[in-house]
DNA sequence: CATCAGGGCCCTG
DNA sequence: CAGGGCCCTGAT
């Protein structure tokens, strides 16, 4: 068993993000798996944190409204934190939840499209997010690969659990990423036990990789996409799946849309085209039909796609249930 | 019980 | 550039 760290509230930050900012579904994506180092309830959201090789705990809380929003947030840890750390860790906090990106012309653009519409209406303010940094994000891309949601999940419990920081703050238990080189000592046999499968090897690659700086996820968001593509193609495990979640999440890139997984084919047709989901149509048209949303395509796909989501956080929407295998 | 297909990617031929 | 193999799990 893991030794217990207690992290205390050590700076609490009001920040403005632009309006309009809708914070649940900012903070909190149905369809991220990832558990064990985050709760969400209305309002607020505990999340852990590694920053600069030392776990926090963050707290954000909703202080605001949509039109005049306030985020504030409370920043846990074991000792007193320096100014660096603290501005450093907002800046990026603001990056990763995109606090200051202008939603008005994507709204302006699609405020008349039959399927957009009453989505924007219903979501307007919700910014894509999520806390992870290059390297946490490309684990959760491996751990996501070839398995169904529920074998996903609890790769990345045991990952978190065996590797992580276990920290408490503000009465929430949860377990903070390790960092990179961490696994430096541990064998590809080792993750293996741990029944990541065929993943083992690329993890342990990636930590390698990581570790001799062959990579810099702050130079890298500065280059341009296909820059970033190449880049993350090199490193073994990574294929274009993977950098399509990257790509938007890691790298705000709201026009790019090239993949299409298998389930994702069978949920975007009964969507856009109403077919049984095993009679799904061709990723062709569906990448023809998503054409539509030209400049904001994987935007407006999120829209799409978290809409669904939320619908069924508070009804059972039967066709989904079956293909998300949780 | 056995077999097989996954929310990919690598490697071979 | 097509297709087999890979780990594990749950479905059949």
């Amino acid at each position: 068993m893991k030794k217990l760290v207690k992290l205390i509230l050590q700076n609490s930050i009001d920040v403005n993000p632009l309006t309009p900012f809708l914070f649940d579904p900012t903070f909190h994506k149905p369809d991220h798996f990832t558990t064990g180092d985050n709760y969400w309830e209305k309002g607020i959201k505990w999340q852990s944190w590694n920053w600069q090789n030392t776990p926090v705990g963050i707290k954000f809380i909703d202080s605001g409204t949509v039109k005049n929003p306030v985020v504030k947030i409370e920043i846990y840890a074991k000792n007193k934190l320096s100014d660096e750390f603290v501005e450093s860790l907002i800046a990026e906090i603001k990056y990763l939840y995109n606090f200051e990106l202008d939603l008005t012309d994507f709204y302006n653009t699609f405020k008349n499209d039959d399927f957009l519409k009453q989505i924007i209406q219903k979501w307007k303010g919700m910014r894509p997010g999520h806390p992870s940094c290059l390297y946490e994000y490309l684990i959760v891309g491996m751990v996501l690969q070839n398995a169904s949601v529920r074998r996903s999940v609890q790769m990345f419990k045991v990952l978190l659990e065996n590797y992580g920081t276990n920290v408490e703050f503000d009465g929430k238990n949860l377990w903070s990423f390790w960092t990179v080189g961490d696994l430096s000592n541990v064998s590809e046999q080792d993750l293996r036990d741990l029944k990541v499968g065929y993943r083992a090897k690329s993890i342990k690659k990636l930590d390698e990789y990581f570790s001799k700086g062959l990579i810099n996820e702050t130079e890298l968001r500065k280059k341009d996409r296909e820059t970033q593509q190449q880049e993350l193609l090199k490193i073994y495990g990574v294929g274009p799946a993977t950098v399509w979640y990257l790509l938007f999440d890691v790298f705000h890139h709201w026009d790019f849309f090239n993949h299409i997984s298998p389930w994702e084919q069978k949920i975007y047709s009964k969507l856009f085209f109403d077919t049984d989901t095993t009679a799904p149509v061709s990723v062709e048209k569906l990448f023809k039909y998503i054409e539509r949303f030209r400049k904001y395509k994987h935007l407006a796909i999120h829209y799409i796609w978290e809409d669904l989501w939320w619908k069924r956080v508070n009804k059972n929407i039967e066709w989904l249930e079956k293909e998300i295998r949780l």
